[in-house]
DNA sequence: GAAATAGTGTCTATAAGACAGTATTTT
DNA sequence: AAAATACTGTCTTATAGACACTATTTC
């Protein structure tokens, strides 16, 4: 028995871009450059760079500012996915991501198509696994954490980010219970301007995230 | 630019196995019989063997078989850990598990060392890391799920049970409030024997885990 | 019956949700 | 002033925890 076939193990990385597109989860694609599935809409992804990337979630950054025009987006791995048959060049190991993204920041990517992920279009390798599982994670953790946060473009107003909450989880939430916990979470400081030009109603206070939570998640004991 | 660095990376994985002894939380260790760092104390793991293994959990399962002369415990991916300074051998990538058992069934495996969690030894590689995203994972879903009863042999009783709870979370609980939930949870069924042997005082009745939670979890919607 | 732990009934405290009110803007 | 939405006060309901009581065993 020997070490041997460690070696033959592809190592790729594929990142899930979730965003909202008039109040649905949408994922990004992209069309394949080379084989295999070249020219198929697929997830961005690619190779890890041993020489390049200090580790896998540098390699995904690395294909989320190659691919899509993102700098820093939230990012987090999500799973690993591997075995002889995922990719038809052979056994492979992909480290899958998750990023969000608010709708705006996309302008930067031209080539990137939007699927909304309640009806994928068929998606080679594990692809659409890959999603379904992403979607899961960010649902569950939208349950009880600042996650949907990072689908708002800032300032946004209480009622814009209970707007995104609702969307992820897809239910109504109760006003006043989401206002208390997004109090009790500490999360986000108001500015001392307004949001006006929305139209013939009060206009409601503008927030941003406090910049201890810009890049971690605040975490609710109870949940919402 | 060539994708020739794809090929170079090493691919494994680690299983952060978990038990209770004496009420604490302790790590599976094994001396390492090959380099690097051979005869030094870490965590079960070996290469992914791309001719027998159908997925990196399969690989899991089977360096916990060989390893540990464990059938088929409770296993989990936890996470993917990468880069090029935490092997001496190079840029790699390993994927993560976790697994539970009931302290008993370690006594197949007289060559494991059990670790308290609360006080490691030094780890090679970055098994420190991993033990501490376990340990942090299993508390986690134990706040909300039924994950510690595979640490429980069958049949335990509630007491034993929530003994477990507390042990895992490193916190008394409300003895109505977990008995509610584990109502709640239909995750039990009652045997009609009960235990006896214990001692001086009424005999508790035994429980099982419910088959359709044998081998995946069962949620609470708001924690406990 | 004393001691010990299992199991339950019930009250209290806390958290979530419903509802309706006030506030501030445009037309 | 009417309409629209932001925001808030307060009551009701649901859930979690405290406490005490009963139950069943051994010595």
């Amino acid at each position: 028995m020997t070490s041997s076939s460690a070696a033959s193990v592809i190592c790729t990385v594929d990142v899930v871009l979730l965003t909202l597109q008039q109040g649905e989860l949408h994922v990004a694609l992209l069309r394949r450059e080379r084989a295999p599935f070249a020219g198929v809409l697929a997830l961005p992804g690619g190779y890890i760079h041993a020489q390049e990337d200090a580790d896998a979630h540098a390699s995904a950054a690395r294909v989320l500012r190659d691919k899509a025009a993102l700098q820093s987006p939230y990012l987090e791995q999500l799973a690993t996915f591997s075995g002889p048959a995922r990719d038809p060049r052979g056994w492979s190991v992909a480290v899958a991501y998750f990023a969000l993204v608010p709708h705006g920041l996309l302008s930067g990517a031209p080539l990137v198509t939007l699927a909304p992920v309640a009806q994928l279009p068929p998606l080679p390798f594990d692809h659409g696994a890959m999603v379904e599982a992403a979607v899961a994670r960010v649902r569950s953790k939208s349950q009880y954490s600042s996650l949907p946060v990072h689908l708002c473009a800032e300032p946004f107003t209480l009622p814009q980010l209970q707007a995104v909450y609702e969307a992820v989880l897809g239910e109504p939430l109760n006003k006043v219970s989401f206002r208390r916990k997004m109090d009790e979470l500490e999360l986000l400081e108001p500015l001392p301007g307004e949001l006006q030009t929305g139209g013939a109603h009060r206009p409601a206070q503008l927030y941003r995230v406090r910049p201890p939570y810009r890049r971690c998640l605040s975490l609710s004991p109870r949940g919402l």
